[in-house]
RNA sequence: GCGACUGUAGUCUAGUGGUUAGGAUCUUGGCCUUCCAAGCCAAUGACCCGGGUUCAAAUCCCGGCGGUCGCACCA
């Protein structure tokens, strides 16, 4: 067995059932993701508090929005030009490239791409371009189209796409939300759903798949007034930074400043960003990620995405793969409703008290949600030694774990499983993911749930039936108090408000122990 | 997509031409059991897929699919 944090953390997943390839008993294919019982609960959990970092107190406007879009879409978005890329293969070396770059590199012209796929051929040809590492002969050029395509209808002319980004369906949908929001601006629009990629080389997991889980929310703002009325939560968080002219110098230690003043020095373009990027780090650690382990990272002018204009990886240090991207913070400007605007002929533009019109700026904090499950997944396992036995532990923030309580009865007689059962019910009754388990030794059980990152275990004994007084055993201490069953829901409740163990209840210590 | 390595029960692993394919663990049933993967008995369960070589293939060869790493890609 490894000792890689990942091969532990996936062998986990697929035993128990957080995550596993899909498509299975057909061989698998690589880039998609099947999420099991714990790993839906996990990522809902985590998706809840993400609503509730970037939505409910903001009172964002959330949609949901189709997957499948007609591909005027993605002409007007600019995603189909973009996503035409010309690659060609190296018959010697087998080293892929992009056509367009060489040509553009060997004979200085730009733009070469927009030219379609025959003319680069032909470029490729006339100007005897070979393989700049090795001096092979190229293959002809391939088109690489990342999105991917479908037909709509039965009649197979009208081509669609796969949204590779749920944003879009925020800038198509702008006016009728905006005005479902009273006109008032700025506010947000927000959506949490699936994209899809057609990824050349997926890998790893679920860090980079075919089909994946987004959140993500469009702030728009009238350029000419872009405070954000909230800055102030967050004005004097401390963001760790890696700006362009850091990320430019390959300087890897980031500057650690407030978010205030980030945005005095300019650092940061507009206060919503500032706004986002606080939050974010906030939320990163509700999630259970470390300052220390979080950076945002600049992006290069070459690598932004066509429509942004400022962009910032928020990037977390794992133990499997280093740095990896979590969420992008992007700066989209008007880009997407000038485009939508253009193209559908819809006026999108919005009206100041002084009457003149202008066109939204939009700020766009984009987060990829399996990547935070395997995140949070990462951050909360540890391992700790029991006897001979190495033990599994997921210390999950507690309103993130898939299950908030254990029930188990000591032993499987004695009318146990009865009190035990009667008590699972009372607590799914009041909204609790329970789960009752009777099989194997007691200590088994803890295993399990621990496995799990159940945070709480309430053990059913002799005490229970004869005195109302049951067990509760925490997961991270391993500490067992005694609480009254008729206390029950009142100590729960104390728990998952921030409550330590040791003030549930008295301690209790086991008779071996003693 | 290229290269290297790789694929055996749910999970981990032994087996390198002829094995009833072995073990550990998990799971299930039974016995037992008063707090951290206890014990005993029993049961279920595997050679990634397709070709080829051979009297004989989990084992050798070819292809596909998957995985890990590196290159490229990642809007």
């Amino acid at each position: 067995m490894s000792n890689n944090i990942y091969d532990i953390i996936s062998e986990i997943s697929k035993r128990r059932g957080f995550f596993w390839s899909s498509f299975e008993i057909y061989g698998g294919i690589a880039g998609y993701v099947t999420y099991g019982d714990y790993g839906v609960k996990l990522k809902r959990n985590i998706e809840a508090l993400w609503r509730e970092y970037f939505i409910r107190k903001q009172g964002f406007f959330e949609i949901d929005d189709p997957i499948t879009n007609p591909s005027k879409v993605f002409e007007a978005s600019g995603h189909l030009a973009n996503f035409k890329e010309y690659a060609t293969i190296c018959n010697q070396c087998g080293r892929g490239f992009r056509a367009d770059h060489l040509i553009e590199e060997k004979i200085a012209k730009e733009h070469v791409e927009a030219l379609g796929g025959e003319a680069i051929k032909q470029l490729l040809i006339e100007n005897k371009i070979k393989c700049p590492v090795c001096g092979g002969e190229l293959k002809e050029p391939t088109l690489v189209l990342t999105m991917f395509q479908t037909q709509i209808g039965a009649t197979g002319n009208d081509i669609g796409y796969m949204r590779p980004e749920a944003a879009q369906g925020m800038f198509m949908n702008f006016k009728r939300c905006f005005q479902a929001n009273r006109e008032r601006i700025p506010f947000a629009i927000c959506q949490q759903g699936r994209v899809m990629r057609n990824e050349i080389s997926p890998r790893r997991g679920v860090h980079r798949t075919r089909e994946f889980d987004i959140m993500e929310l469009e702030l728009f703002f009238d350029p000419l007034n872009p405070s954000c009325p909230w800055l102030k939560d967050v004005e004097n968080e401390k963001i760790r930074l890696l700006t362009e002219d850091m990320v430019e110098k390959e300087v890897d230690d980031p500057i650690e400043i407030t978010v205030k003043e980030a945005i005095d020095r300019k650092i940061l373009l507009t206060e919503w960003q500032g706004y986002f990027m606080g939050v974010s780090k906030k939320f990163l650690c509700a999630l259970g990620v470390s300052d220390d382990k979080q950076r945002f990272r600049a992006h290069l002018p070459n690598e932004r995405s066509h429509y942004s204009s400022q962009t910032f990886d928020q990037e977390v240090f794992t133990k499997s793969w280093g740095w990896i991207e979590v969420s992008g913070h992007a700066n989209r400007t008007d880009y997407d409703l000038n485009s939508h605007m253009k193209a559908s002929g819809v006026d999108m533009t919005v009206i100041r008290p002084d009457k003149t019109r202008f066109i939204p700026h939009v700020i766009e904090p984009s987060f990829g949600l399996g990547r935070l499950v395997y995140v949070v997944m990462e951050f909360a396992f540890i391992q700790k030694q029991a006897n001979n036995a190495k033990r599994n532990i997921f210390k999950f923030p507690r309103d993130l774990a898939p299950y908030h309580i254990s029930i188990q009865p000591l032993v499987s007689k004695d009318g146990l499983p009865e009190i035990a059962l009667h008590i699972y019910n009372q607590l799914l009754d009041a909204g609790y993911r329970a789960v009752y388990d009777e099989g194997g030794s007691i200590g088994r059980r803890y295993a399990r749930q621990d496995e799990i990152g159940t945070p709480l275990a309430i053990t059913i004994d002799y005490d229970t039936k004869e005195k109302g007084i049951a067990t509760i055993r925490d997961r991270d201490t391993w500490m067992q108090v005694s609480i009254s069953i008729k206390e029950l829901e009142e100590k729960l409740k104390l728990y998952y408000k921030g409550a330590e163990i040791s003030e549930l209840g008295p301690i209790f210590q086991s008779n071996e122990e003693q």
